[in-house]
DNA sequence: AGCACGCCGACT
DNA sequence: GTCGGCGTGCTC
């Protein structure tokens, strides 16, 4: 008897178990989706696994339907890496494999491109047409023609140089013929026709990284400061891969995925590398995964979920900025990038590079410890000193009286920087206008109606939006408490910079990059394409603006406000604002142009300041490792939150007193291994209407793997309807 | 997810 | 009496 294990694809807890299905007639290669009866209804499955037996009752087996598409969409590496983030990340077994497949596959709506393809097959019966055919009717003659003259044309190009109706006559007539092919959707081919970038020769230190990497199976951690040429060591790894026969995965963080980017890998590459992100349409989406499955493509150059990608034979894993926290995915299903790169890499007996100028304190502990190899480029490309980082102490501003966004420094360098003819670059992690709107005589703030958070005010719309769920209001022109109309606003974000800049320098063209105005698909590179050939001089924006760009004119660079990101209430604040200021700094004075960075802050003798101002990594990590060490934080324990998430308050309240009661009893039998233990309502502690508890915890890593189990394993005991859990290993944030 | 079963209130 | 509300359980 053989038998077909299924996962239904229907992402709910209660129904994510393996259901034995008998096989039907023909046959269905493991991995394929197929249609089986499930309960009263027929539903969408994948075929995981055949074997001979069942546990189920043989009598009550029912038949799978069909098989839906033409070929398995899932690879055995995949089935197995799937089965890992199960295990590792106690996600559902239907969550893990659709992270494999293109939405647009399990939705079923993409078609595939074609194209009519229109060309004379008979000249001498075409050319007899011709003479035959009364010189008045131009479109006819033009058609015959322009395809006697160049030969097969598609029938758009037909129709919009001559007219439909003409050359549907003539197919109709058979003079000429038509044939419909398959094209696949291309993001940014236009580069194909553009330069194709030749390979830069390597110094000695990137040729060395690179031989080691390809010649020796192995996690590295590659520490490079910010131009020191870390892309050029990758794409010269994923030549050797293309030379071995091997693929590889390039993972970048989200928002360095700017097409700029993206056309460095085309050109180098060309049809050889696949893109994967969320900005393609469906179809390019769809055609690009369907490349690397059928194996047209051999490098997939994308964001987290490229590590998803079907490739078969992986050489070689590079995650670029290693650091991101765009790779641990904070919405369900929740998991670590790195740690399935690691385990995908174990399968597929590849190396894993993970690359950055500042790597997250974790992975350079594991380097320190042995569990990666270090690989370090302590030198820039172009032997550049790194540019002068100025600390601007805030508080004098303020008790000289000036209140404004600028302090008076950063402000006389804007001015120079624009009358050079160079530009700056300013940096404010906050979109918006102001945090907060609040009303100056009884303290009203406006919240979102569905969420336990303050409005973020949006001049140029005249709004409130909610950042968590994306909730719109109209902006508040009196208290509507009070009725007082004097209203404050809250901590300054990019729409407020921009204001600023135009008083004290309001002939200049100013660009803003965050969230709001790169909805579109190709703002990004309107934006951008615009500051690099000079018809911005100064460009405001979030984060968005910190990563991977590389503008020669950038003379300046501006941290507005530094301590946004010092005082979040994380164990990380500190790795991550060094993080970033590293990053943004590394902006300017990349060309021959000398740069300086200015730093506000109200804090600028925080060490953080200090060493990132001297560009002291190794100072900086090892203070905090020591920190990190004394106080029992990561590396040195595990972070772990249990989530709770309902639309009804009092049913999360039960859910997460039943299961810490279980904690408790656990934390009885691990006393040791426990270095915090608390139950709290979540910092925020109510998103999309949906109430949120939690349970934290901090356990030492030598029984760390047994503790996690026993947590999914109480999870899975405490399942409610109406009431998700989520358990979290060391979670980027913890709202 | 979706459907059926079943146990309570409001109605022709 | 019964129609229908949705809480609960099950689907190979």
């Amino acid at each position: 008897m053989r038998i077909g294990q299924v996962i239904v694809d229907i992402a709910s807890s209660l129904v994510d178990k393996i259901f034995d299905y008998l096989l039907p007639e023909q046959d269905i290669a493991v991995g394929s989706r197929v249609l089986v009866p499930f309960g009263k209804i027929k539903k969408d499955g994948y075929l995981i696994k055949i074997t001979e037996n069942t546990n189920y009752d043989v009598i009550k087996l029912k038949t799978i339907i069909a098989c839906i598409d033409d070929f398995p969409v899932i690879t055995s590496d995949q089935l197995k890496l799937a089965e890992f983030m199960k295990e590792k990340f106690h996600i559902g077994m239907c969550d893990a494999l659709r992270l494999f497949l293109p939405s647009e596959l399990r939705q079923g709506k993409v078609k595939e491109l074609t194209k009519t393809n229109c060309f004379i097959q008979d000249e001498n019966k075409a050319k007899e047409f011709l003479s035959t055919t009364r010189s008045n009717a131009k479109a006819i003659i033009g058609i015959i023609n322009y395809l006697l003259e160049h030969g097969s044309t598609t029938k758009t190009i037909l129709a919009n140089k001559f007219n439909s109706a003409s050359l549907n006559k003539l197919i109709e007539q058979n003079i000429v013929q038509t044939q419909i092919t398959k094209v696949r959707r291309t993001p940014y081919k236009s580069v194909d026709e553009e330069k194709q970038q030749k390979s830069i020769t390597l110094t000695s230190t990137q040729q060395s990284i690179v031989d080691r990497v390809i010649s020796e199976k192995n996690i590295y951690l590659l520490h490079g400061v910010t131009g020191s040429g870390k892309t050029e060591v990758y794409m010269h790894c994923m030549e050797k891969i293309l030379e071995n026969n091997q693929t590889g995965i390039m993972l970048v963080p989200e928002i360095s995925l700017t097409p700029q980017v993206l056309m460095n890998f085309r050109s180098r590459f060309g049809e050889n590398v696949a893109i994967l992100h969320s900005g393609l349409s469906a179809g390019e989406r769809f055609d690009e995964w369907q490349r690397i499955l059928f194996g047209e493509a051999q490098i997939v150059v994308g964001a987290r979920s490229a590590i998803f990608a079907p490739l078969k034979n992986i050489g070689l894993i590079v995650i670029d900025e290693e650091h991101d926290n765009s790779y641990t995915s904070d919405s369900n299903p929740r998991y670590n990038t790195i740690e399935i790169a690691k385990e995908r890499a174990k399968i597929s007996g590849a190396s894993l590079v993970l690359g950055s100028a500042t790597p997250s304190l974790i992975s350079y502990h594991n380097a320190m410890v042995g569990n990666y190899q270090l690989l370090e480029m302590k030198e820039r490309i172009n032997k550049k000193e790194l540019p002068p980082l100025k600390i601007v102490d805030m508080t004098n501003e303020i008790r000289e009286g000036n209140i404004g966004v600028f302090s008076n420094s950063l402000k006389k360098a804007l001015i120079k920087t624009i009358e050079s003819g160079n530009q700056a670059m300013l940096f404010i992690n906050r979109r918006g206008y102001a945090s907060f709107l609040m009303c100056k005589k009884c303290g009203f703030v406006a919240k979102c109606e569905d969420c336990d958070v303050s409005l973020v005010y949006h001049k140029s719309e005249k709004s409130l939006k909610c950042h968590y769920c994306g909730n719109r209001y109209k902006v508040l022109t009196e208290c509507p408490n009070c009725g007082n109309e004097e209203l404050s606003t809250g901590a300054v974000g990019t729409e407020r910079v921009v204001q600023e800049i135009k008083e004290f320098l309001p002939n200049v063209s100013i660009s803003r990059m965050d969230n709001d105005t790169t909805k579109t698909k190709d703002s990004h590179l309107k934006i951008l394409s615009d500051f690099r050939n000079g018809k911005t001089q100064i460009l405001v924006g979030t984060q968005m603006i910190a990563k991977g760009h590389d503008f020669p004119s950038v003379t300046l660079v501006g941290i507005i406000d530094a301590d946004v990101s010092l005082y979040q209430t994380s164990y990380t604040s500190n790795e991550q604002t060094f993080q970033l200021i590293t990053q943004v700094a590394g902006r300017a004075g990349r060309a021959d142009k000398a740069g300086e960075i200015y730093l506000q802050t109200y804090a600028p003798r925080h060490y953080v300041y200090r060493l990132a101002s001297f560009y002291d990594y190794p100072a900086f990590y090892n203070k905090e490792i020591n920190l990190r060490q004394t106080t029992l934080y990561p590396p040195f324990s595990k972070i772990i939150r249990i989530l709770f998430t309902s639309e009804n308050e009092n049913l999360a309240k039960e859910c997460t007193k039943v299961y810490y009661d279980d904690v408790k009893n656990l934390q009885s039998e691990f006393l040791n291994d426990f270095v915090y233990l608390g139950v709290m309502k979540s910092p925020i502690g109510r998103i999309q209407n949906k109430y949120r508890l939690q349970i934290l915890m901090r356990i030492k890593p030598e029984n760390e793997d047994k503790i996690t189990d026993k947590l999914f394993e109480i999870a899975d005991n405490h399942k409610m309807r109406d009431v998700k859990i989520f358990v979290e290993i060391n979670p980027q944030n913890l709202n």
